[in-house]
DNA sequence: GAAGATTGAGAGTTCAATCTTC
DNA sequence: GAAGATTGAACTCTCAATCTTC
């Protein structure tokens, strides 16, 4: 396990420059930006992932398991899990038998639709949830931190990028 | 392949809402921003591997050939690039496979350490490379847009993220 | 013994194809 | 014919183990 050492300059930053250097300083901006949420991405999705794996979760069940315990009947559609989440219709069947197999989630045949498939949270699976998110809110969302209104901004920025590649109305 | 429709509401903006009224006001904020930068980066690693797809290219492997392309001898030893581009050793050599297959670099041993192995950009490679730039910044880097200084301060406060997360001094 | 690189196993995602039901 | 869900193949990433060279 090589230890990620922290590294002497930015390599965004030097991914800039060169692209300053190359003739393509309008397209600068958009790269190093795109490049630092994917970074960023992944060192918070690392961090979730290493608290949710004792728990035998990884962030993809977290969330499925949380959308159906915010859910009124603890009960939806595999489909509008797939809306919901903006998965692939394959990782939610991956993701609900995992949770399945583990007892956190029954399949239930839909009563209107027959072709549909509802996933039910059961009591196992409302407890993990919750000490999932316990944990998570305590290692990793509190720590989230910038000074001032940073995360605010930060948020209402990328809500923008969100909105302009369609993802919401 | 299903026409990912927009949501008539921001899902991320409903999870910000569940996790106010469920007590957990302070990991709102982190919470919310974790599962934008999460989204944001899906949507636009999509949009960039749709443009190099055609190319036999993949996001992982368009990193690798540009690092050598701005190299200054258009070579590098595969440890150091791993570490440029934060990624594990094997994923480094996975791709340095493919990219190898494909004529776009060759392997060659290190002249002064027997252990290491370093990776050269052929010039199908430069090719390759000055192709999929001119796409990818017409087509996405170019438009990822925010009124007034926003992707400055987008940049800003994702390296401050960065920043404090360890990634550089 | 430690570092650089490779290999094979395990997990997750996406895609195309399939099956059932509307 | 179209929609919901599942299946198997292909790909990528990560991890542990291994091999070579320092």
């Amino acid at each position: 396990v090589p230890p990620p050492r922290p590294l002497a300059v930015d390599p965004i930053d030097q991914a800039r420059e060169n692209w300053v250097n190359a003739g393509w300083a309008r397209a600068a901006g958009g790269m190093s930006v795109l490049t630092s949420v994917v970074r960023v991405s992944q060192i918070l999705v690392s961090e979730v992932d290493a608290v949710l794996r004792p728990l035998g979760l990884t962030f993809a069940r977290y969330e499925v398991l949380m959308l159906l315990r915010f859910s009124r009947a603890g009960e939806l559609p595999l489909g509008k899990m797939g809306e919901r989440l903006q998965v692939h219709p394959a990782s939610v069947t991956n993701a609900v038998d995992r949770l399945e197999a583990d007892g956190l989630v029954r399949r239930q045949p839909h009563p209107s639709d027959g072709r549909g498939v509802l996933a039910a949270i059961t009591p196992a699976g409302r407890r993990r949830a919750a000490a999932a998110s316990d944990q998570l809110n305590a290692v990793v969302f509190e720590r989230v931190e910038l000074p001032g209104d940073g995360l605010d901004t930060l948020y209402a920025l990328l809500k923008d990028l969100r909105h302009r590649a369609g993802d919401f109305v």
